[in-house]
DNA sequence: CTGAAAGCGCTAACAC
DNA sequence: GTGTTAGCGCTTTCAG
């Protein structure tokens, strides 16, 4: 009933315009080697069978798949899918296709069968854009080597002779700091992610790195660890409250535990920002839309994506010449602060509030 | 400096073990026709050489891929991006790879070049998670009549022929409806996602039916149109405010709107659930963290996902057995409903608030 | 049970 | 400029 034409193959266009396959070939792949009509005659049978080079047959014989594997995990989550949707546009651009994995968990450790998977399909390099966490990344050291093609790692504490394109969650943290000191903000307490993460450990020795260097002191319990979840938030701000009664603020590590803190505080009949000041972490959509809005630290990863694809064809590049990049460099890029009215304390003359 | 070893080949495997490549071949297909001796002969030689059959030569010659292509679109929003964590579990789960592609607006009508890019890489069938708008299904009745491989469609209306998995929106917009006529609330605003969605139009439809089954009236000014943003649903519900005073409640098309309201209510001096109910649609991760906590109605894109996958696997298969599924049935699975504070008037006995 | 020959769709290296 | 030969890594006949 229903007619499918097969796809047309590069025999067939050499046969329809009485050439060889390989004048065909240099006719599709612009090699100058062809006469004008000759050219002209086998685009015209190409157009005709609407014939399209299989990207398969290609990899196979050019030992290069122009495709890029891509191993994420937690995509539900809103961090990690802006991050992929970052390296689809990057990799779009440069013409490379994305073969996808996503990891069960965030601290899955058997990585062999994703490897496999990936290696197989021949794809000519893997951004792998799973948090480090635990003991997650245990594999960075020995794996690598050897692999013929290159790795580049998102969010991951930096090491020698890898590619880490991430943000810098420290200087990030540092900010946040920063502006609740120049609020007048003296009493900050921290809601971390969960301390396993390195990007909550980054965010947390920023706080007490800026409580340190305000000369205002650090203590345990002035910090609560949370698991990014709202819910958790919420917890871990009523924790804090009951041991950190004297607390004026929150650096809290991330927008989805802020808005469970923001519930409590509303709950308790607690006014942002003048009775406790929050600052968040990521710029979430939403956040401008929380009551109050949120100020936050912005992670630009479309940005974080699109230097990491640029970085990964680099290296394919480098390597398909011959050239061994000697010492692979890591790429940190700085996050932005987004004054919002949660921690605006002190309303300044222009201030827009 | 570096070592890499190139992967050994069946070629390499064949001769270490003293056998030809086929049976190299039978031992990696678990064909019974090989002897216990040579196949541990060669199941020790693959060790050794850690060798892994390339899944690419393997498309090339079976002409099947056990790839799939996925599209999808707006990926920075949680929606799409649930939906795609759905996708790769399913594929995982069945064993195919997954080949991704993100249009660069939702309203992308250029997918030849998508297309393309797919087909030269020989999946075999094509996921459409990119939600109908405006003109952007117009290509579905012409062009997959020449495809030889099937595509499943998600959020999108059903047609003849061809297989569409979605939620029922409309059942959900209901739902939302039912459950605002029996928490008391009379007249009832809506505001709509931006109408050249599919989706937006099916729970708009729903607001207006549930309105008039109940003999109530509906009228032009007790709906406004927002784009699903949180900022937008500011903006509708102060323009609904205006066109509407009476209104009593207000059934908003998806959470992140829903927030914007709240965040207008709020500075109006307004409580909810007493002087204005609200319920959202997505269920999205923060809507339980809302003030108050949002009602909301659930999709399950996980599932969704799941029967999409399941659903192309099946024609796959069958197209490979030469039984042609003569007619392509959709899919439409329901919604559930989550009742929380924002909608909750009625005080019940049991029930926890 | 095993192997030889052919070929999936394409391109590299060489002839002419 | 163009065609021929060989082969990427694997599987599918078909002999034996």
């Amino acid at each position: 009933m229903r007619q499918r034409t097969k796809r047309a193959n590069i025999k067939e266009v050499a046969a329809v315009a009485g050439v060889s396959t390989q004048t065909v070939s240099r006719v599709i792949n612009a090699s100058p080697d062809v006469s004008q009509e000759t050219r002209k005659r086998v685009q015209e049978v190409i157009e005709k069978l609407e014939y399209r080079p299989s990207a398969l047959a290609r990899s196979l014989i050019r030992q290069r798949s122009y495709t890029l594997g891509v191993v994420t995990a937690g995509l539900k989550y809103i961090g990690p899918s802006r991050t992929l949707s970052g390296i689809t546009v990057a990799a779009e651009e440069a013409g490379y296709a994305l073969l996808l994995k996503e990891l069960p968990h965030f601290d899955d450790n058997n990585i062999e069968p994703i490897f496999q998977a990936l290696l197989s399909r021949h794809v000519d390099g893997i951004i792998w854009a799973v948090p480090e966490i635990g003991e997650n990344r245990s594999w960075v050291r020995q794996r690598p080597v050897d692999l013929d093609i290159p790795i580049v790692y998102l969010s991951m504490e930096p090491q020698e002779n890898i590619c880490v394109v991430s943000i810098n969650n420290y200087l990030g943290g540092r900010m946040a700091m920063s502006h609740l000191l120049e609020q007048g903000y003296r009493t900050i307490g921290h809601i971390s992610g969960p301390l396993d993460w390195w990007e909550a450990r980054q965010r947390k020795l920023a706080w007490q790195d800026g409580l340190k260097e305000a000369g205002l002191k650090v203590q345990d319990k002035h910090c609560s660890e949370g698991n990014w979840s709202s819910a958790s938030g919420a917890q871990a701000v009523e924790k804090l409250f009951e041991q950190y009664p004297d607390m004026d603020s929150i650096f809290v590590a991330n927008d989805q535990m802020a808005l469970g803190v923001l519930q409590v505080a509303h709950q308790r009949g607690m006014r942002i920002p003048e009775d406790i000041g929050i600052v968040g972490f990521d710029n979430i959509l939403e956040s401008a839309y929380f009551l109050p809005a949120l100020t936050t630290v912005q992670q630009d990863q479309y940005h974080v994506a699109k230097i990491a694809v640029e970085e990964i064809i680099k290296i394919i590049e480098l390597r398909w010449q011959g050239l061994d990049p000697v010492d692979l460099q890591s790429i940190i890029l700085p996050p932005t602060l987004v004054v919002r009215q949660s921690s605006l304390r002190v309303k300044e003359g222009g201030q827009k509030q």
